[in-house]
DNA sequence: TTTAAGTAGTTGTATATGCAACTAAACGAA
DNA sequence: TTCGTTTAGTTGCATATACAACTACTTAAA
């Protein structure tokens, strides 16, 4: 079996560029947010007031990691942190306006962007692709490949 | 358009998982590599001696990030630089006795850990995965998304 | 041949990441 | 009720990453 006809470096070096494609469009639109505040706040518009492990679970990064990275988003006033009433061990995270205007602001350029990277792409093989990774990700779970110690919420 | 159902957050979220199983896989078995080095130890086995840039350029990262990953590695006796002598700007990295062999260790162990990964696709759907990477990263190169000022290497 | 422009690599600074070990709070069973 | 265990979050430490600005060397052009 040689490795390079196997799924793992595509899929990283896709990602990686993808990465930079995310970091390169922000920056170039003027919007002061790396690709993980981001996606922090994408996951907060979506439901806000998550607390710390569960948004670091759907974040797929360790807790410590996301300790760091919600200080970060703290100091730049882009999320804040509220202590829970009925477990006081839980920080709960908000967006702030600024959190919110940014995400409004970004949204409509990402999905340019990520049409233009989809481009040449028909849905049918997008479909299928992502059922592949699906099946990867299950692979991936039964190997317990989960970075942290993160545990579903049910 | 529903951002969930682009292709971006698949592989964002597979290849962080493949990312720690990598790592996991290398701890489990007592080999002191992180995967970066692991592909620096991949791709020098393939062509000992490349010159800091290209290793960069053939590993998708910053000349900047490369410097330090190999000043580390460096550090553990897994490769060595050597000035080369028609351009001493240049620096060329070889493996080491002990970067050869912790390559030789971990290659058959990794391949394993890969077949598991890869259980219950078939070669045709791999191909084809891999041929929409392959497209998708073509479309990420129009769009310059290259991080660094990595050049290709005629 | 001398000088300007380009190239290879490094350093400064900032962000992000994860494991181990920790604190504080909540829970659960004797 | 109290004491051991579990859970949420933080801190210490090490690694990895990238942009800007730098040094040292090479090359091309005046």
């Amino acid at each position: 079996m040689e490795l390079k006809n196997t799924l793992g470096p595509w899929l990283g070096k896709t990602s990686k560029m993808i990465g930079c494609l995310i970091n390169d469009t922000l920056l170039d639109n003027g919007i002061d947010l790396t690709r993980e505040q981001w996606v922090i706040l994408i996951k907060l518009h979506d439901k806000d007031g998550l607390m710390q492990n569960e948004l670091a679970f759907v974040t797929e990064r360790d807790k410590t990691s996301l300790t760091r990275l919600i200080n970060t988003m703290e100091r730049k006033d882009l999320v804040r942190r509220k202590r829970a009433n009925i477990d006081k061990r839980v920080k709960l995270i908000y967006l702030t306006d600024k959190g919110k205007s940014n995400y409004k602001n970004a949204m409509p350029i990402m999905k340019k962007t990520i049409q233009k990277l989809q481009a040449g792409l028909d849905q049918n093989e997008i479909k299928n692709t992502i059922h592949t990774l699906q099946k990867l990700q299950k692979n991936l779970f039964n190997l317990s490949a989960q970075c942290g110690a993160n545990q579903p919420f049910p």
